[in-house]
DNA sequence: TTTAAAATAGACCGAACGGTCTAAAAAACA
DNA sequence: TGTTTTTTAGACCGTTCGGTCTATTTTAAA
């Protein structure tokens, strides 16, 4: 069966019930978004939208200027479902190295991962062609590695890692690897995705006091 | 001044002129391959190709079957152009670590890397929706992968380099790390491309005897 | 249940798409 | 040089593109 944006579903935002355009829009986006990260924004077709959502035209345009904008809040979204669940992973750690080891387990098994990572496929295509995306995409960069400096930053306050580590070198270094393995591990297998992640664990461990 | 593919050039190719045709291709190709490295194979038109070139469709279709044609073609060029840059590098170094340093000062300063790596850019449009593409970068990756792997299995072997150091996993690691680089680089400043290069030659060198 | 407002379907638009074909031009051969 | 063969220009093709617009339907308010 496929969900309708219409009907008795009650989809609710910051504990605010949404109108019904608010909830088309947001449709629009969920559904549209895993075909956008897969095809790029320059190979999906409005009619890929309109498969995918079972709307017209004229009910995608009521709630979009244009396909860049449904292109940009696919990003958002897929980025900030993505980093929902990093984040829940991280806290569900109780020191640096589970943390760590938690974060790095997503990236190695979940669903959403083997679509590819948004900031990859986003990335490599706006970077030379689509500035507003590229700015997007760069915030997420940003979050991305803050996310494994805060866990270094933490471990060493909290003395559970040596203060040699320097938490902006290994978040640089960890999430370049990280991107990089989620491309090789795409074209070559997934074996490599596994081996970079083991490599950064059994070089973290030696930082752990 | 525009180079056109007729006239007095005389191009050679493995030590055999070219006929008028063999340039005629060899010059779309390079003239495109630049453009869809940027824009994308889905996003690069035949108005474009045909604007690089200055030649019409006649022109195009003489010599190519087909878009994808041209856009396979323009990656096996530019991913040869930079094979052999970064083989010509590591030639001139004269032992493990001259090599490896060669080797990464090209991913840094070369020119042509500015423009974006073939494989991060061609791999991930390619590998959801172009098997066939999807076979040729794939291939790349493993040839730029042996290339690290040669320099330290070969160091190895001339007792320059600890046994400690496995190639396979260096290879792949380092590798990995160098296209997630180039990635941030472009997208959030080429600071993070020095670090992450700098990050390698200093782990590279404790493994130096 | 009636009525006003919001949202959607789908015909329609001009432009651009990848690709074909033929007549003209250029190159190669004699 | 003259002749044949190859190559190219560009008009043309049907299709698809992103986007608009209005008539109709659906939703929400009264």
């Amino acid at each position: 069966m496929h969900l309708r944006p219409n009907g008795l579903y009650l989809y609710r935002q910051k504990e605010k019930i949404m109108s019904k355009a608010e909830r088309t829009r947001q449709f629009i986006i969920e559904a549209s978004a895993p075909i956008i990260n897969k095809k790029g924004m320059a190979g999906t077709s409005l009619t890929d939208i309109m498969e995918a959502t079972k709307l017209a035209k004229g009910g995608i345009y009521g709630n979009f200027g244009s396909k860049e904008e449904i292109c940009m809040e696919a990003f958002v979204y897929l980025r900030s479902k993505l980093a929902n669940k990093l984040d829940a992973a991280v806290a569900k750690g109780n020191s640096a190295e589970t943390k760590l080891f938690n974060l790095l387990d997503v990236y190695q098994n979940d669903e959403s991962m083997m679509e590819g990572c948004p900031i990859l496929n986003f990335g490599t295509e706006a970077d030379d062609t689509n500035p507003g995306m590229k700015e997007l995409v760069k915030k997420a960069v940003f979050s991305a590695q803050k996310r494994f400096y805060m866990i270094v930053e933490d471990g060493i306050k909290n003395k559970e890692l040596s203060e040699e580590l320097d938490p902006g070198q290994f978040s640089i270094k960890v999430f370049a690897m990280i991107e990089g393995a989620i491309l090789c591990g795409k074209l070559v297998g997934n074996q490599q995705m596994v081996l970079v992640l083991d490599s950064i664990k059994s070089e973290f461990i030696k930082y752990v006091i």
